[in-house]
RNA sequence: GGGCGCGUAGCUCAGUGGUAGAGCACACCCUUCACACGGGUGGGGUCGCAAGUUCAAUCCUUGCCGCGCCCA
């Protein structure tokens, strides 16, 4: 990179200087600099599926981030942004098995082994697009160290945990039901299953009772209801409430019921879970295949071990340990099973009502199949115990979660939370470190070796082929990237705990609530300070993205049209806390042109010999506008500090938005031009000092949120050196605002203001010169006048300004401040026109001053209002009413 | 059923216990020597509805209506 002077173009190309900008940063080691004693600043960035590409809630989640690196590093601070995608167990493996599946190869052609290098060949060669398209959005993440949840040695520190937290008896085996992915054939989360209502049946079955027993009401049976009748098939019991009185006495007697099909006698229990309410107030009991079922089946004295599994993992029908379903069923689909169940209870006249019902339907939210509760063996971690000390954390405010309001959402999820079925039947993961004996019995170690010793000589195992679930890894991103569990890890002792995570909210529970646990377990303090939680991004219609309905907006078009400044400026000033962002292309379009704005401004300071400054303290300066705008960026640099403090990231863009537009370029630079064109050289010194200097404060502060344009325009501005905008100096706040210097801009603001909106409402061109009589102005205001004659004169097109009366004749008036200006244009002004105007401002004065005095003509407010509201609204009632006299003149004099 | 959030200008959104703001859109004017991806001026809102607290409510409380999300 050079600094070459060269004149920049009228508009600007992002693409180009984008591309140019981002490998200069990253080639230059800029995105971490050494700054070994400085204070650090940290923050990991949530790891991206592996097989992932950019999306737009990334393009939110990352521009947050990149703005609180850029800054805080521009702070001083030794920034680390840790980046590195996840090795995303199912999802990989899906992709890897489809691209073999078009080659029309299986999974289960290939050794384990084989099949590992392959995923880790898919990876090589076209896993992590995502990390390219970071780079597009500006992203400042140490790339250097660029992590991969499968990583040796981040492999390592999963072991490690497996084996620790098994030490320490918070993982242990165990059979229960769990969420069962037939088409992916693994266990997958409760978080991961997508309840949606399916169309359904309520199939009413009459069971017989055994042995001639009858109910209250006198039946030979008992009718349960079941949206799942394949399940009968291995029910183990009807249930009834312990109170339902039609069936007490069958209760107490013990009396069974013959199963049909099966002809298997099973107990009529005992149950809350049975809603007399509801139907007949029985149910079936299927515990191997209903989560309720299951409980209930428990507390029935039956062991998990024992309960009937009449399904494989492909959820095909198979025989159950007391051989009771009839042949013709074993190796039928579950759904096709159903409906044999049911033709066969109807023909043996078992079969009552057939209702149509909607069902709360589970499906794997990437298998797009029915789940099917099914009873395995699966290793589980105790969360229950990791929780507490995690709710703690947020309780004592050692994590402060922002917003708030999701602190609610997350202590309700914590105090119900489950154990956390953590063993997957994939092949691409993380291989649970535990081996088998010859007996079932499991060795759980770091190494095959350990196991063994553990074991015993001689004894022969075999490994557990289970892989651990994606999010067990990436719970320990916080600490395992920065090097743990190596001894005195030099990263984690200087970046753990991190600063601040940043996530969507729809992690919550999948990956911050895990990492806050395991922080909180093996480095004995949670991961971060403050967990901000930010919302979707959703489609301008207000619906929620996604592929299927084809509304998604990529991202990267969006970069490719406007620039990622756009892009990420419109993320940051959407970006308030608690609300979601609707996506408004128009605005991205507004962001692009602010840059363009910018850009434009860069120009003239090109033009009138404005460069970039050496001083990060504000250049002294004598006049008025210098001071002015010298206290209008330390102002605005207060706000941005604050905002940004304050997560606030929408105030923060708000802030230097309308300090560059609002306050430097419409008036700043037009205030300037005279000073700039006049005769005085020492006053156009100064004012290109001035001019430059506070150009550098907004690219600094810009900066975090325009990476790019603002790099450009940095050395554009001027020759920096070794000294570019990404590692330059945050602004200094210690200049003085001159109270003096505001009025008096202000004042002149007002002037133009005034006359502008007269011109224009009574038809007068703007350019149109005029001449001013202000006989009741004071001696400020009369200074005032005299000292900005030039400034006055381009920017109000007054060519001159007399404090005696206006001649007679007509004349516009405008009031500025208490100064009633009178400019003659006899013949040129429609009468009618002003007199309208200065009425409808009379009115507005006069309602504003009746108002207020109506409120000071109450005691009550007078009395028990603060003082300070008393004072203003008598002070603002005064100047109503001064304003609405003199406009009155105003008005008389008009004729 | 439980929890959370939202309802402010045509649209997208800020905001404050003292009678409301931005961007875009709209109307009119301006080819002024940084910028038409620009400049200037202006119109537009009973701040969802109702009650309460208060000297004062868009802002606090309660209820209702409408919308969204999460959990069961």
């Amino acid at each position: 990179m050079t600094d070459e002077q060269k004149t920049l173009p009228k508009t600007f190309d992002p693409a180009e200087l984008e591309t140019r900008w981002y490998a200069h940063w990253e080639k230059n080691g800029l995105f971490r600099p050494e700054r070994g004693d400085a204070e650090p600043f940290t923050i990991v960035n949530p790891p991206p599926n592996v097989t992932g590409v950019l999306h737009i809630g990334h393009a939110l989640d990352n521009t947050l981030q990149d703005i609180m690196v850029r800054y805080e590093r521009l702070r001083g601070k030794d920034a680390l942004w840790v980046v590195g995608t996840d090795h995303a167990g199912i999802a990989t493996q899906m992709v890897v098995e489809r691209n073999m599946a078009a080659q029309g190869e299986k999974r289960t052609d290939l050794s384990r082994q084989d099949f590992m290098a392959r995923v880790w060949a898919w990876k090589d060669d076209s896993g992590g697009q995502i990390t390219r398209q970071l780079r597009r959005l500006g992203c400042s993440m140490d790339w250097s160290r660029e992590q991969f949840t499968m990583d040796p040695h981040f492999s390592k520190a999963v072991t490690h945990v497996f084996v620790e937290l098994h030490k320490r008896g918070l993982i242990y085996r165990d059979k229960r039901l769990v969420n069962w992915d037939p088409a992916l054939k693994t266990a997958i989360s409760d978080l991961e299953v997508e309840t949606r209502e399916v169309q359904g049946k309520f199939w009413h079955f009459r069971y017989p009772l055994a042995d001639g027993a009858k109910t209250a009401a006198g039946a030979d049976h008992i009718v349960v209801a079941t949206t799942r009748p394949e399940t009968m098939l291995a029910d183990m019991a009807v249930a009834v409430h312990p109170t339902d009185e039609r069936y007490a006495s069958l209760v107490e007697a013990g009396a069974k019921v013959v199963l049909p099909i099966t002809g298997r006698r099973i107990p009529i229990v005992a149950d809350e879970h049975a809603d007399p309410e509801l139907g007949s107030g029985a149910v079936k009991i299927t515990p191997g295949h209903d989560f309720n079922d299951f409980d209930v089946g428990r507390r029935a004295g039956i062991a998990a071990a024992d309960m009937f599994n009449m399904l494989d993992a492909e959820a095909m029908l198979v025989q159950v340990s007391d051989g009771a379903i009839p042949d013709d069923y074993i190796g039928m689909d579950r759904f096709d099973a159903r409906k044999k169940v049911v033709a066969a209870m109807d023909e043996l006249g078992l079969l009552g009502e057939v209702e149509d019902r909607v069902i709360q339907t589970p499906f794997g939210d990437r298998g797009g199949v029915v789940i099917e509760p099914w009873l395995t063996d699966q290793w589980y971690v105790d969360a229950e115990k990791l929780a507490g000390p995690a709710m703690d954390a947020v309780r004592s405010g050692d994590v402060e979660i922002v917003p708030k309001s999701w602190e609610k959402t997350y202590f309700n999820w914590m105090e119900n939370i489950q154990p956390w079925c953590v063993s997957r039947q994939l092949w691409w993961g993380h291989q649970i470190p535990a081996w088998y004996g010859p007996d079932g019995t499991p060795y759980v170690a770091e190494t095959p070796e350990e196991a063994q010793a553990e074991a015993g000589e001689g004894i022969a195992l075999t490994r557990d082929p289970d892989v651990l679930d994606t999010w067990f890894s990436s719970a320990l991103w916080p600490f395992a990237t920065l090097g743990w569990p190596v001894d005195g890890a030099p990263l984690v002792q200087k970046h753990y705990p991190n600063d601040l995570l940043i996530s969507g909210f729809d992690i919550l529970f999948f990956w911050d609530a895990r990492m806050l646990m395991q922080g909180i377990e093996f480095m004995g303090t949670p991961p971060w300070k403050r967990l901000y939680l930010h919302g979707l991004v959703r489609a301008a219609d207000g619906s929620k993205m996604s592929k299927s309905k084809g509304n998604t907006v990529d991202p990267l078009g969006l970069i490719d049209q406007y620039g990622a400044d756009a892009l990420r400026f419109f993320m940051a000033a959407m970006e308030s806390q608690g609300r979601d962002i609707k996506m408004d292309e128009g605005r991205v379009e507004g962001y692009r042109n602010f840059a363009t704005k910018l850009w434009n401004a860069a120009r003239f300071c090109e033009f009138n010999g404005i460069g970039g400054s050496d001083t990060v303290a504000a250049p002294d300066a004598t006049l008025a506008v210098n001071r002015w705008i010298i206290g209008e960026v330390t102002e605005t640099v207060a706000r941005l500090d604050r905002a940004l403090a304050d997560l606030r990231f929408d105030a923060a863009a708000d802030a230097i938005y309308h300090f560059v537009w609002d306050r430097f370029c419409d008036w700043y630079l037009e205030l300037i031009k005279p000073v700039m064109g006049g005769d005085d050289a020492e006053q156009a010194d100064e004012t290109r000092r001035v001019a430059g200097w506070a150009f550098d404060q907004i690219l600094v502060m810009l900066h975090p949120f325009m990476p790019f344009v603002t790099e450009e325009l940095w050395h554009a501005m001027g020759a920096r050196g070794e000294h570019p905008l990404i590692t330059a100096k945050w602004c200094d706040t210690q200049a003085d605002v001159d109270d003096a210097a505001k009025r008096e801009v202000e004042w002149m603001i007002t002037l133009v203001r005034e006359l502008r909106a007269a011109k224009s409402e009574l038809g007068i061109p703007p350019g149109t010169r005029m001449t001013a009589y202000a006989a009741d102005a004071s001696a400020d205001v009369t200074a005032l006048v005299e000292r900005q004659g030039a400034t006055i004169d381009r920017l109000a097109r007054l060519d001159a300004v007399h404090f005696t009366d206006a001649p007679a004749g007509a004349a516009i008036q405008i009031i500025v401040d208490g100064t009633t200006f009178a400019l003659p244009l006899d013949g040129v002004i429609d009468l009618e026109a002003e007199r309208t105007r200065l009425t409808k401002a009379r009115e507005a004065a006069l309602k504003e001053r009746d108002s207020l005095a109506k409120r000071l003509g109450n005691p009550q407010f007078v009395e028990k209002a603060k003082p300070e509201a008393v004072a203003k609204a008598q002070a603002d009632h005064d100047e109503k009413a001064s304003e609405a006299e003199r406009l009155e003149a105003a008005l008389a004099r008009l004729g």
